[in-house]
RNA sequence: GCGGGUGUGGCGGAAUUGGUAGACGCGCUGGUUUUAGGUACCAGUUUCUUAUGAAGUGGGGGUUCGAUUCCCUCCACCCGCACCA
């Protein structure tokens, strides 16, 4: 018996596949539908295992839907806009567009390599006008509909680079490509008003069964409401009041002091006459935004001199600092400060020597603060009207009198904050807005659309190259045809995201989308992704999908009803003796089973498995992988492991024993092809014994399979596989037609069970070795005969005293005064009772007897 | 600091509502086939043990006839958020 070739049969069926455009789909209300997505790749240049892993999944739920009946849709796309691009533009002077289109065109092929049941028909790519330009329209539409405005505001700003960064892209308080010192800086943003969604977006998580908990615990944790209240303080002397958010309008009666923060209006105004906060103000902007920077910021202010009078303590001022550790972002930008209660405000109290007042006791107790603050549970003290109350009476009780007096209000805050979408950069979707001396900010006509990218730009300066291009963004205004010029920000690559899976519903529409494809196919059913994305991408996609609904191109609020988080794909890492990290290749056993560097023959560290990075070299090769083993046992091999949402260790025996399954299943079937009937004879009405006992372990084996892979518990339905392996070795061979016939239905049912995991292998089996002329593909899930999945005898354990002594066979559902007389007539049960009397037997039916002594 | 998760052989991991712990794979050990092999097949593989049993799912305690599963507590590791008032 020959070798199974893969490398010839996964050619020969991607082409087949391809020529019968087996996975291309259409609309069709006629028949139910499955949406499966894999998060869409970013156009590095190679794919990596990671990839493997995520799209072997997303093919696996997709191959197994199509024979479950359902029109599947299973598209794949470029995330193709962003900052590598442009920099492989800066550093090697290809143009961007040259480098991503020539990364796609890699990629693809890669892709295809892996036998994936994808609609080619439908590719996209982000960067095309034919994409973008849609998305513009689509801007307009939010930005008519109030879902998107201009906003000045923080940004940090790399000097170098003379470009906005993301939190993410300030390491230490410098920039990420430049090493400079960031600054902040205010500049005109265009922001999503995606707080205005808070309440929804929040309660919405709760709809969402079919997300990981995990997931939507920290978008809930992101969006982070908080319920407490608004107050106003009259300021001393002044007719404006002074405006906080607290979430303990209980412990008013213990407040020492007020803190707003430097950026608040009150901050800014001050410091026009007064050098002292003019100079904090200045030394709050230098101050570091890492998370180490913050931890180590010891709490400071400047007094302003104001004071502010207590709403209910008649008499009592609160003097008023400008403080760093208020931040102008959340609530009102501005705190009452009860240091009894509060660390950050008792740290600030103990250096400004301010009073501090307790006023909750714990078990009615006089609490001594010290340099603690009391955060928990207890009864209010020193609080006038609230004294004896609950925490919770008692900021009920403030509010309602802060009310009455036109002081204050019940206020629920989000830490969400809108999204600034600009950025200043090439590579990214043109914001198709035009500022005009005349006219302000006007939109773009939309028989203008797409406002495209030129080509001929130069990235030899700092800055952005729309900005340098000669006549780019000279226009003339869409309102009153006057000089203007066009907004030169691009749009954060977030925005690409958050909609491409609308978009794949009609990728090639004239229009952004078309309402009944969306209306047939969204939402997307099983969405299989990195955990990376579980706030991002995932919240402003959430974001998106209302949006589009409000502006009528869509009827659904959640994009995903489905979400997957696979884990990352580790490797062992490896170091030379000259302590340089060395690639899995450079790395071998020699004849003593010891680890040296192929290279220089001398020893190898061996360091810990760690997520595949290039810095650490821990990484393997799909292209190389799929070369040497084939597709299908790669994709076995990355789904058999571990659980798929849990990391898995990348091992080179691993992948070999998948490798070796493949050669083993081929040669099995291969072997017993004379013993089974032909293909689509009819079953025989009697079977023997021999027969039947095959027949019940496929047909369990199907039960277990389906259920698995509805869970996607891949690793499971694999072992199940495994197992009935097992039985088919230990089948006796027979010469009656029953026997064959269920050797037939073994084998075809083991290859339709492996299918969508590995493809290739199972239609070359389907096609060549079990003689069929249809297509494995277009054949319909094989389903479990209930009554050959039930047993009529089970296999009961007998415990004494809860340990395991005997088991016993018996018929399924046999009454219980039989079982215990088989039970107790058992030696060893017999023996473990000893003279002990049996003071219960406890029978479990058809799993277990226990019997007290 | 706050929130969440995980912990089972040498390794990855199985185990319906609490009901035979270690399925399945990897690795390892021994054997078979005159085996070019990263070959194939068979047997074994939690630990201890007087070979009869005993212990055992991070540690300790509890509920129960019975706990990997439920409760309390401690430990270790991982993840998310973080000056959010």
């Amino acid at each position: 018996m020959s070798r199974y070739n893969a490398k010839e049969v996964e050619a020969k069926w991607q082409a087949g596949w391809a020529e019968h455009k087996s996975f291309e789909v259409e609309a069709d209300p006629a028949k139910p539908k499955y949406y499966v997505l894999e998060m869409f790749p970013y156009p590095s240049g190679r794919i990596h295992i990671g990839h493997v892993r995520n799209y072997t999944m997303g093919d696996v739920v997709a191959r197994y839907k199509k024979a479950q009946g359902f029109n599947v849709l299973h598209p794949m796309g470029w995330d193709a806009f962003g900052l590598p691009a442009e920099n492989a533009a800066r550093d090697k002077g290809v143009h961007p567009a040259d480098w991503t289109y020539a990364n796609i065109a890699h990629m693809r092929d890669e892709l295809k390599g892996m036998g994936l049941s994808l609609d080619w028909s439908k590719e996209i790519a982000t960067c095309h006008p034919g994409y973008y330009g849609h998305q513009q329209k689509l801007f307009l539409d939010f930005f008519r509909k109030g879902l998107v405005y201009r906003k000045e505001s923080w940004v940090n700003w790399d000097p170098v680079d003379m470009t906005v960064l993301a939190n993410e892209q300030v390491i230490d308080g410098k920039g990420w490509r430049s090493g400079a010192v960031v600054e902040k800086r205010k500049l005109d943003q265009w922001m999503f008003r995606i707080s205005d969604y808070s309440e929804e977006l929040l309660n919405a998580l709760d709809k969402l069964d079919r997300w990981p908990d995990r997931v939507r615990l920290m978008q809930q944790n992101w969006i982070g409401r908080s319920q407490g209240a608004h107050i106003a303080f009259d300021i001393i002397g002044e007719s404006d009041p002074l405006n906080i958010y607290t979430t303990r309008p209980d412990t008013l009666f213990g407040a020492s002091f007020m803190a707003v923060s430097a950026d608040h209006p009150l901050a800014q105004r001050l410091a026009k006459d007064n050098p002292a906060i003019k100079a904090f103000i200045a030394e709050c902007h230098q101050m570091g935004t890492s998370e180490e920077a913050i931890e180590k910021a010891e709490k400071k202010g400047v007094d302003t001199g104001l004071e502010v009078a207590h709403p209910f303590f008649e008499g009592k001022t609160l003097p008023v600092y400008v403080a760093n550790f208020v931040l102008m972002e959340y609530g009102t930008g501005a705190i009452f400060g009860c240091p009894a209660h509060d660390q950050r405000d008792l740290d600030f109290a103990r250096k400004y020597g301010l009073e501090v007042t307790p006023v909750v006791a714990p078990d009615g107790t006089d609490p001594e603060i010290f340099e603690t603050a009391y955060t928990g549970p207890g009864k209010i003290i020193n609080s006038d009207f609230l004294n004896g109350m609950e925490i919770e009476a008692a900021k009920a009780e403030v509010i309602r009198r802060l009310e009455e007096m036109g002081k204050g209000t019940e206020k629920i805050n989000y830490r969400l904050r809108d999204w600034g979408l600009s950025r200043q950069r090439y590579w990214g979707c043109p914001i198709p807005m035009i500022h005009c001396a005349k006219c302000g900010t006007v939109a773009e006509r939309e028989e203008n659309l797409p406002v495209k990218l030129p080509d001929d730009v130069t990235f030899d300066k700092p800055g952005n190259p729309l900005d340098h291009h000669p006549t780019w963004k000279h226009v003339s205004c869409p309102d009153c045809g006057g000089e203007a010029t066009r907004e030169t920000d691009t749009m954060d690559t977030f925005v690409d995201s958050s909609w491409y899976f609308a978009r794949f519903c009609s990728p090639r529409a004239d229009q952004p989308v078309e309402r009944d494809k969306v209306d047939y196919w969204l939402p997307v059913d099983q969405y299989i992704g990195g955990i990376e994305h579980a706030i991002l991408h995932l919240l402003y996609s959430r974001f998106y999908s209302r949006g589009m609904k409000e502006t009528g191109w869509s009827h659904v609020d959640e994009p995903f009803a489905g979400l997957f988080t696979q884990g990352m794909v580790t490797h062992e890492t490896y170091k030379s003796v000259s302590g340089e990290w060395l690639l899995p290749d450079e790395v071998d056993h020699n004849d003593a089973g010891e680890l040296i560097e192929l290279a220089t023959g001398r020893a190898v560290t061996v360091g810990g498995v760690e997520k595949m990075s290039k810095s650490k070299k821990n990484v393997v090769d799909p292209g190389a992988i799929i070369e040497k083993f084939g597709a299908d046992a790669a994709r076995w091999y990355v789904l058999s492991d571990s659980p798929p949402d849990r990391d898995m260790e990348w091992t080179d025996a691993g992948a070999t024993g998948a490798w070796r399954f493949v050669q083993r299943l081929h040669r099995y079937i291969g072997e017993n092809m004379m013993g089974i009937c032909a293909v689509g004879e009819k079953a025989p009405s009697e079977f023997n014994e021999n027969a039947l006992k095959l027949r019940k372990a496929t047909h369990k084996t199907v039960a277990q399979v389906t259920q698995n892979l509805e869970d996607l518990h891949f690793n499971n339905a694999i072992a199940r596989i495994y197992e009935f392996m097992k039985v088919l070795n230990e089948f006796m061979w027979e010469d009656d037609r029953g026997t064959q016939w269920a050797l037939r239905e073994s084998m075809e049912t083991i290859v339709q069970l492996i299918a969508p995991m590995m493809p290739h292998l199972a239609e070359e089996l389907w096609r060549s070795l079990l003689g069929h002329d249809t297509m494995l593909v277009d054949t319909p899930w094989p389903k479990a005969d209930p009554a050959l999945i039930v047993e009529d005898r089970v296999t009961m354990a007998v415990q004494v005293k809860g340990k395991l002594r005997a088991t016993i066979e018996v018929a399924l559902d046999e009454q219980a005064e039989k079982i215990e007389e088989i039970a107790l007539a058992q030696k060893s049960v017999q023996n473990a009772i000893g003279e002990n009397a049996i003071r219960k037997i406890i029978v479990v039916p058809n799993r277990i007897v226990n019997v007290v002594i």
